[in-house]
DNA sequence: TCCTACCTCGTTAGCGCTAACATGCATGTC
DNA sequence: GACATGCATGTTAGCGCTAACGAGGTAGGA
């Protein structure tokens, strides 16, 4: 930086003022430093930069398993935000699904520097370790239930259960069935509270809903369980990855759909219109959820004080072809 | 840190000493600046460490997609090695797929003081943009064809592609169809290379590939023109989800898989056991790919060289149930 | 003409840390 | 007992940058 002052016949802190963009410069001068700065290929230690104002434009990420489609699609949104908003993004992936994880995490993060914290981590555990350290460094939960203290991004979960069953129970079927994810999920919990309200309402059977982990695997075995019950028609999984599993179950017991059996998914992965049949479905904005995080996070940031989470994102209903009216 | 050593009685350096597990000093000493320490509830500040010692124990990514399976996985490896060696991943995702794009996401990287890059961008533009900046930054590619300059980590594509063939062949198929991804994708090529080369050594008839976009749409529309072939008894597709659509297309067409026409899909990704049929595919370990690359880079970084680059992780044919021999 | 105001630029200090050297003290050697 | 050796610690400087203040010059008003 002093090589470019000089280069441009200036003091250092000219320089600096070019680079930030400061209006008490005069044209003329300015040029010179650029010219210099080009010359000399010189780049702006950002480091030092936040070393001083305390803001290194960073923003961690704490998020449980990238490889999952909901997840690593609310990093790319939250990655998309934080370019635009030239900052970047730095991941902290956990190993585990517990809270002394989740702190460690932000620990590390924390000593990074990073200005603040978006959470992908939808569980339990994971609220209690947020509250602890909210006061002393922003943090903005997201695909998370509403919960006190922290703010929060999330999708209606417990209207969109209610879109899916809603649909099924239209159609004519008697009661729905619910293929559930795993219950220390907050989503996978609001989920069946949307789903077994929306039953109750309109007076319909609850039949104990099935847990799975969100793998094709356990939907297909869970899928065989449920192949076996004579009286379903109708089944809601908490997620698509689940139901491809459960359709090559149904396959295989021989009770076709959406004939016999109509399915609905969650998550509208990329795959489902290919499934077959192809996947009446949930879509979630993953993109919207994580941009809307890290928005409000920077403001957070600029201003210093904990703000109210957004309104939470819509769902939307696709229809495709597993979900018909009940056989007669 | 002054604060700290004040309330151990010793400077500020001691506590610096304490921190780096320096071996000169006394036992006790280090006990009372930790004590200390935990009191004040001190956070060493690695900005202006890395300020001074010029690491700043952060690692760029760049890649192209975190949403298809490949990317996420190696992401999720990448990830895991860098906190294992007590490193940062500081993610740049491209909006484009050009050269310009990896260019300016190297420049940004940069300017946020990464000690190296590794790139996940398997595509030609990012191997010019790489060879310009290798000489000034470490860079490891991963996932990318070989190249000259850049040391590279990954799966033997050819191989791959002679694994997935030649089982085909095995099986007794006259010869091998093949559904590629887009050309501009140098694994792609590579695995158009090794397929078509196992199909000469045969002498089999090696039928022009058609060229998908990686998606299931593109796999289900390409699908249903490959339907239309007579003579089509054995497909090799470059990818799960590609395969996913095929695998409907040609249920559509009434062409049944395996008994009529076997496919081989590749990735393995974790819903390919549950297609219908479970996909015979080819694993490539995403994991182990990530890892390596983090570790020769930071070897790189260690000692300032460009080293070259690993032996290509060895590809594993899983055999489901989407292959049989022809029916005669 | 002199004073004030403003704009442009330079100087100094310090962010929190580590590297390099300096200091003081106990130990061992002849 | 004089001197080198090694260890535990303190002191100083500086990484690259910005904040805060100060200095010099130009323009406008009394």
């Amino acid at each position: 930086m002093a090589d470019v002052g000089q280069l441009a016949g200036v003091s250092h802190q000219t320089v600096s003022r070019v680079i930030n963009g400061s209006p008490n410069v005069r044209p003329e001068t300015r040029e010179r430093v650029i010219a210099a700065m080009r010359e000399l290929d010189y780049r702006p230690n950002s480091l030092a930069r936040a070393l001083v104002t305390g803001r290194s434009k960073m923003l961690g990420v704490i998020s449980f398993d990238t490889t999952l489609y909901g997840p690593a699609s609310t990093l790319l949104g939250i990655e998309r935000a934080a370019h635009d908003a030239n900052n970047f993004i730095i991941v902290a992936s956990l190993e585990a699904m517990t809270e002394a994880s989740v702190t460690h995490a932000i620990e590390r993060l924390r000593l990074h520097g990073v200005d603040g914290i978006v959470v992908i981590a939808p569980f339990d555990g994971a609220a209690n370790a947020l509250l602890d350290v909210s006061s002393e460094v922003p943090v903005v939960a997201v695909e998370a239930g509403p919960q006190d203290g922290v703010p929060v991004v999330c999708v209606d979960q417990f209207e969109a259960a209610r879109l899916a069953t809603g649909h099924l129970l239209e159609l004519g079927h008697e009661t729905v069935w619910h293929l559930a994810g795993p219950h220390d999920f907050l989503e996978a919990r609001e989920r069946v509270a949307g789903w077994r309200a929306t039953l109750k309402e309109a007076g319909a059977a609850v039949h104990e809903p099935l847990m799975g982990d969100w793998s094709a695997r356990s939907g297909y075995e869970l899928g065989q369980r449920l192949a076996r019950e004579p009286a379903l028609t109708a089944l809601f999984v908490a997620n698509d990855q689940m139901s491809l599993g459960v359709l090559r179950a149904l396959h295989e017991a021989g009770r076709r759909v959406p004939d016999e059996v109509s399915v609905v998914g969650f998550d509208d992965i990329p795959e489902s219109p290919y499934f077959m049949p192809p996947l009446t479905t949930i879509r979630q904005d993953f993109d919207e959820m994580g941009s809307r995080g890290v928005r409000l996070l920077l403001e957070m940031v600029e201003s210093g004080e904990v703000l109210p989470g957004a309104s939470p994102v819509a769902p939307e209903l696709i229809v495709r072809a597993s979900t018909a009216p009940p056989a007669r």
